[in-house]
RNA sequence: GCCGAUGUAGCUCAGUGGUAGAGCACUCCCAUGGUAAGGGAAAGGUCGCCAGUUCAAUCCUGGCCAUCGGCUCCA
């Protein structure tokens, strides 16, 4: 007699040993019709599986978070028999579930976007044959020899424990699998095939390069559309694209990977920097500014001459060797050793807006986001072991401050020793203590990556979030243990002694050219007030206005407004159009009742026009969007 | 760096082995407008760069450069 737990509490028995289909069928047989794969005892199997003995079950249908990763599972083993078919000498290597979908790695042809129509309609056939996917339990002998012709899959066996080695099959087609998978590869709705790339074996460019296809899958039509939806708005809302439409700044074949900002993308450069810097002034930080093109001397002092040479770059001035800096720390490290310290002059915070270049991959360059050439707004933080905990604390709600003015909400991580590390038991201790204190403190739930702090010293990471639900990891914080060591930097103790500080990096935008683009995506162009390049546009109703307009633009202009005066000889339709996708907040218009009244009319993004309104209202409308940062835009009222 | 795709006017894109087009933008003319594209004209290109094949290359071939999608997720 099997007992059967279910999530309500209930419980089936069951006179003999029962699959998790029979206790679906015990519930009902329409429910067992929706039911993908059965969680016993907290591990996912398939429903055709026994279930030996007592125990506590959740019957997975759709509705489940779960599901979607077995179908999108199952709709990768159907790709890869559907490619099978078509080409009959691939070699399958892995088929795993990613965040959005699937890929499978296949060593085959070069393949092409263009291919998935033939790819895709060879899954449907398979998907409509609604095939039963079947487990089958092999010894891994029997297994070597399945895939004699399938040299990945022999070598991802042999890497396998002895025993039972599992196999699923579905028509022709079998494949290695750990499992579960549906029941049947009709329960798969909507798919599509996604992009394609070149992938490593075991991602090791010395070993064989494979196709990666890319797919999703959903249970229904509807979820696959609004996911495209979702990745559409994302690419309209690309910060290359809004970058270049509201000229904010360019990419050019002279210089790969270094953006050029433009007029408008240095006024919101500056302001970015400005907001930054009262904030950091208000918090206790003095700046600094160090040198681009350092000696060699330096580089081998600070470590980055022998584990970062790769991504420098070099050049030799009187016959001296040079690197143009990667990194601020060694500048910061020169400046605090210059003069000995008192523990009187700690916590230390000194900033860095520092312009720093690496060496990326040229693969991997893609517009503000991944970069040669970009700033930091570094700091470093020197202090003595008893004040890391007021200091992290410090910097976090720093890092909130900062985020929470454009609507980033964000979560933290901490990351522990490595393997590889240097430093001894007890520093380590004391750090990762002081980190992980300062985040009880903080509040905020936090995960710990166990083992993946730098070798120098723990690291804490912020992930913030985009309007999209997207993260992105700008903020971290690290520990170092190491350059303080390396350049000998001291303070002097209360008993005249010399004492070792201790010393963080920290970044809050991280790169400002890659923290721009994100805002950019994040605004989808639409600029807070306070932040966007234009603040208004004067627009004239006809060329006999344009005079007065003239006036009106110049007052408000010297009122610190950021405006524009459009006074084209187009209709004022057509300039109303062009000011609102320039996403510019405010549109003023003016025709004879604004000139003989004196006032304005001021229409906003969300095409509200509200008549009659004195100039000073505007002046002051505006004035307020940039002292409180509001993002949203204010009623305006005449 | 590697795989695949792309590169034609400022922008978005057609197109062909016989040295090129459209729409928008820019300039000019007409229209002088009341809240998301008024009409017309003119101008604008060494078809990414360098070789090769050919009587002839923007088109075919090769190399280079840049851009785009990937190259982290391990049955």
């Amino acid at each position: 007699m099997i007992h059967i737990s279910l999530l309500n509490n209930t419980i089936k028995q069951f006179e003999s040993i029962p699959t998790g289909m029979d206790v679906a069928k015990s519930i009902s047989e329409e429910f067992a019709k929706r039911c993908v794969a059965i969680v016993v005892d907290g591990e996912m199997r398939d429903l055709t599986q026994n279930i030996t003995q007592d125990a506590q079950v959740r019957l997975l249908t759709e509705n489940d978070p779960e599901a979607i990763e077995i179908l999108r599972h199952s709709t990768a083993h159907v790709m890869a028999q559907a490619i099978c078919r078509i080409y009959p000498n691939a070699k399958l290597a892995i088929g795993p579930v990613i965040e959005n979908g699937f890929y499978y790695d296949i060593d085959m042809p070069p393949v092409s976007e263009d291919d998935f129509t033939k790819i895709e309609t060879e899954m449907n056939k398979i998907i409509q044959a609604k095939l039963p996917i079947q487990r089958q339990d092999i010894s891994k002998q029997n297994a070597m020899d399945m895939f004699v012709h399938e040299p990945y899959k022999r070598e991802l066996i042999q890497d396998l424990d002895e025993g039972t080695i599992r196999m699923y099959q579905q028509g022709e087609f079998t494949d290695l699998c750990r499992g579960p998978h549906l029941p049947h590869t009709g329960f798969i709705k909507a798919f599509k095939l996604m992009k394609v790339s070149g992938a490593y074996w075991r991602a090791d460019a010395s070993k064989a390069q494979l196709q990666r296809i890319y797919g999703t899958a959903f249970f229904s039509k509807k979820e696959l559309t609004a996911h495209l939806n979702f990745i559409e708005e994302a690419k309209k809302r690309d910060h290359r694209k809004i970058g270049s439409a509201l000229e904010l700044f360019s990419f050019h074949d002279e210089a790969p990977g270094m953006p050029f900002f433009h007029p408008k993308g240095m006024v919101m450069w500056n302001l970015l920097l400005d907001y930054w810097r009262k904030e950091h002034q208000a918090a206790g930080y003095v700046e600094i500014k160090t040198p681009v093109i350092l000696n060699r001397l330096l580089w081998e002092k600070s470590g980055h001459w022998f584990n970062y040479k790769e991504n420098m770059y070099t050049t030799s001035i009187d016959e001296m060797d040079y690197a143009i800096k990667p990194m601020n720390c060694p500048g910061g490290m020169l400046v605090y050793g210059l003069k000995s310290h008192s523990y009187k002059e700690l916590p230390l915070r000194m900033a860095e807006i520092g312009l720093v270049h690496r060496h990326e991959l040229s693969g991997v360059l893609s517009g503000l986001f991944r970069v040669r050439a970009f700033h930091q707004d570094d700091a470093h933080i020197f202090m003595t072991p008893d004040q890391i905990e007021a200091e992290i604390l410090g910097v976090l709600k720093l890092m909130e401050r900062i985020y929470h003015t454009f609507g980033l909400t964000f979560h933290v991580e901490l990351s522990t020793r490595p393997k590889k590390s240097i430093g001894t038991d007890a520093q380590w201790e004391q750090a990762t203590n002081g980190l992980k204190s300062a985040l009880q403190i903080y509040g905020q739930e936090f995960k710990i990556n166990e083992g993946d702090g730098a070798f120098y010293g723990p690291k804490i990471d912020i992930h913030i979030k985009d309007a999209l639900g997207r993260t992105w990891q700008c903020g971290t914080i690290q520990l170092d243990m190491s350059l303080p060591e390396r350049f000998d930097l001291t303070y002097v103790g209360n008993e005249n002694d010399k004492h070792r500080p201790i010393m963080i990096h920290r970044v809050i935008y991280g790169s400002i050219e890659r923290f721009f683009g994100i805002l950019i995506e994040h605004f989808a162009g639409k600029f807070p007030c306070w932040l966007t390049p234009v603040q208004a546009v004067c627009l004239p109703l006809n060329d006999s206005l344009a005079p007065y307009c003239e006036h009106v633009y110049q007052r408000l202009l010297s009122h610190g407004i950021r405006i524009e005066l459009d006074s084209r000889s187009e209709t004022l339709q057509k300039r109303i159009r062009e000011a609102q996708l320039n996403k510019i907040p405010l549109i003023i218009t003016i025709g004879e009742k604004e000139k003989t009244s004196g006032k304005l009319s001021v229409r906003t993004l969300d095409g509200q026009v509200t008549y009659g309104i004195d100039e000073q209202t505007v002046v002051n409308y505006v004035k307020n969007h940039i002292e409180s940062k509001r993002m949203d835009m204010e009623k305006f009222t005449s």
